[in-house]
DNA sequence: CTGAAAGCGCTTACAG
DNA sequence: CTGAAAGCGCTTACAG
């Protein structure tokens, strides 16, 4: 491997000059910078990343830690943020953290003692530990610690869908939470609730029950059934909005056992869009989480250090499929 | 940050034996090493890692790169390389090829670059670039160039579901293979064909036939109606196997349309052991993938630097499920 | 068994 | 604008 010795030597300048133009410092002029490029190029120079890394105290790699690689949410998160490194040419270290504060907390220090440029975490608990880090951390998704938060607008994504399910003409409407303990599952009920609210009058009145659950396919599948089975099919819900697409699956499930045709006895919603939601019949209709505008947006915080790091809450869209339709 | 030069001087020994004790060097005699940890633990020392990478020229460090991290077997794959890499205190950096060859070329030596201590590649291509590495690069699932592969034995887990198949009775089978022109595709198929091949007998003979596609759900709803649609129910097969759980469940769907019962009046059987291979209804009996054993194994190879690098073919089970049942 | 010292390959004030 | 030189924090022969 050629060292930045060999390339000075090659083009007869000092090493000084050449980790000038490596640095793409534009204090080189052109002569003496064509004929380092050109010894680069001839040896086939790869600066040596480790020794940078002494010098400068910092990689070209962002840290990432979420609770589950294996949840497909997390994965597209993944998947995206190591695109936007790559943009700027810096790679990506993982780490799960199991759901666990604890291994949260030792993968972040790991992290931050390979000397990464930031870390991205998507918490697994509400952890409050700060850690004394002179690189920007942020959080994804969910809250770490005191760390800026870049999430889905849930609150306005709920309203949405709200509005979605009131333009279809539906009256009657049940609402599945998430635990509300959780941020989350908070902001995307009470987006839902005061969005019918303003929408109910007094001449065109709206019923909304709200049932709180798990955000999983089971908790969907019980309280769908709760919803659906005791009453009379005129006093019956005409539309049932999930917190989330899983609960909504359970939904969909539950339905089809008490012999309910969606979307024409009832219509169903999510939130998320996972890839299931297309998968199932009829296709889920949902809250679409901007993916793409998250990953950047969390990249842009690591790397724009000027500008104050913020919390960031971006919009989703609705995706109309086959699981709504009018009343 | 203290440095080694801060814990020698509290210690009052040289460097070197402080670098002694952290390299677990059995060197150091007991009184001075207990000194020195004392002075560790006290000033809360930590190895810088890069000034260790420049010595060392490498990182406690493995690379992983993946087609896509959003296929939920790689991401599988991941998690648990994860894991075995940390119990060695070891960080994977992860990248995508998107499955792109030229991508897959980039991504690799970006990690080399960084000076990682090994890679595991699940290939995206036939990519049979050799990249001249002075560390262990080894294939996983999908072989990439000429390094050692780490697979599943697909050859073994299809005459074990052929095995299963013949146990219930069936006698007329159709196999919906995946793309031949892919080693994958061709093992299964192969060890399908070939244990039914023994099994038959002329007293008590197996009709088989074979239908090449994708791996696709489509693939396998379209091939799964050439099967079913055409014939009388007393020539159809009873048991269709897939090569890919994806497949299956087109299968799974197209029987529905046709009202074909499963397993009353079909069984069918699917390949890897997918999250959705539970969700369905019914739920399928499939093979399941060895993913702990399949990552245990390549970071092992990765370790084992001594033992020469080889292939390794892991046995998947036979996961009985709702799909199949006697005839 | 331990210390003194060289050196890994860069970057970056400091001069000129 | 460019060069000479110090130094980042380790590891590892080399002596003793």
């Amino acid at each position: 491997m050629p060292t930045i010795k060999d390339v000075a030597r090659k083009a007869g300048v000092s090493v000084g000059t050449v980790s000038r133009v490596l640095a793409k410092n534009d204090t080189v002029k052109q002569p003496l910078k064509l004929r380092v490029q050109a010894a680069m190029d001839e040896l086939d120079y790869k600066p040596n990343l480790a020794a940078r890394a002494l010098r400068t105290n910092s990689i070209d790699v962002v840290g990432l830690v979420v609770p589950d690689i294996t949840n497909p949410f997390f994965a597209q998160l993944a998947k995206n943020i190591e695109m936007e490194a790559a943009k700027r040419s810096h790679s990506v270290m993982l780490a799960n953290s199991h759901d666990d504060a604890e291994t949260e907390k030792t993968q972040i220090s790991a992290l931050l003692d390979r000397a990464v440029c930031g870390v991205i975490v998507v918490a697994a608990s509400d952890g409050s530990i700060t850690h004394k880090a002179d690189v920007p951390i942020v959080s994804l998704d969910r809250r770490f610690g005191s760390y800026p938060l870049i999430a889905t607008d849930h609150f306005d994504g709920s309203q949405k869908m709200a509005d979605h399910l009131y333009g279809l003409g539906h009256r009657r409407i049940a609402y599945i939470a998430g635990p509300l303990s959780m941020d989350v599952a908070r902001s995307r009920c009470e987006g839902f609730v005061s969005r019918i609210g303003t929408l109910s009058t007094t001449s065109d009145p709206i019923e909304l029950s709200v049932h709180e659950g798990q955000f999983d396919y089971d908790s969907g599948e019980e309280l769908g059934r709760t919803i659906l089975d005791k009453v009379a099919s005129d006093k019956r819900p005409t539309a049932i909005a999930a917190a989330s697409d899983q609960q909504a699956i359970g939904v969909l499930r539950c339905a089809r056992d008490l012999k309910l045709d969606v979307p024409l006895d009832i219509s169903v919603t999510g939130f998320d869009d996972i890839t299931l939601a297309t998968l199932v019949v009829p296709r889920l209709t949902t809250i679409r989480q901007p993916i793409e505008a998250l990953a950047a947006s969390a990249i842009d915080q690591i790397f724009e250090t000027n500008s104050p790091a913020q919390d960031k809450a971006i919009a989703g869209e609705v995706v109309k499929r086959g699981s709504t339709a009018a009343v």
